[in-house]
DNA sequence: CTAGTGATGTAT
DNA sequence: TACATCACTAGC
């Protein structure tokens, strides 16, 4: 079942990264359908947060869709090569906005199974931003795309997902944040 | 550990 | 117009 908008519009980002552990993101481009199991996630806290682009303010032509209306997707290259698939979340005019670091692929056969059967896939996860985008076949193209839409969406987790499942870790990559560095906006699913 | 990558942002 | 930076990955 498909994520409802009200489910983006919500204002505390760092509760709905950690609700999109479990839930699977689906693509839908030229007729191939791809899905994958959400298992890593890190929220970012708009004009407060020094880790998001966002942060003190910033507005500017790439940064603007951060600040649209929740429910779309913001994808933007990194580093030249990797093209980072973010969700944006909250009301227009707060930049909040959640990072998917990691999944696990699911065949269509797959996606109904409970969290045991992905666990002996285990070597098959898609860990890193960059490989995950890469592999669902999103890019900067899908910038701004609506989540809503046929393209791109999450769906609801297909089994229940307990808060000891969940790891809470500090983020990567983001040194240059300063003491925003250690916040716990990083979510991990355990699967155990 | 370090190199590579090119758009973006900030300073001239 | 120039230069530094970067929410990363692959390969030693």
């Amino acid at each position: 079942m498909k994520l409802p908008l009200s489910f983006y519009l919500a204002d505390d980002v760092v509760q709905l990264a950690q609700m999109l552990i479990g839930c699977s993101l689906h693509t839908n481009f030229n007729g191939l359908h791809k899905a994958v199991l959400i298992t890593e996630t890190e929220a970012y806290a708009g004009i407060n947060d020094r880790a998001s682009h966002a942060w003190n303010g910033r507005f500017t032509k790439r940064i603007a869709t951060m600040y649209k209306q929740g429910g779309i997707a913001y994808v933007y290259l990194c580093y030249g090569i990797h093209h980072l698939f973010n969700i944006v979340t909250a009301a227009e005019g707060t930049p909040h906005a959640i990072l998917i670091r990691g999944g696990i692929p699911l065949s269509n056969a797959l996606a109904k199974q409970q969290p045991s059967g992905y666990k002996s896939n285990r070597e098959l996860q898609l860990n890193g931003p960059g490989k995950l985008s890469k592999d669902l076949g999103i890019s900067v193209a899908h910038n701004g795309i609506s989540l809503l839409g046929d393209h791109i969406w999450v769906e609801a987790a297909g089994f229940e997902v307990k808060d000891t499942q969940i790891l809470r870790k500090s983020r990567v990559g983001i040194d240059y944040a300063g003491e925003d560095a250690g916040l716990p906006y990083r979510f991990v699913f355990n699967g155990a």
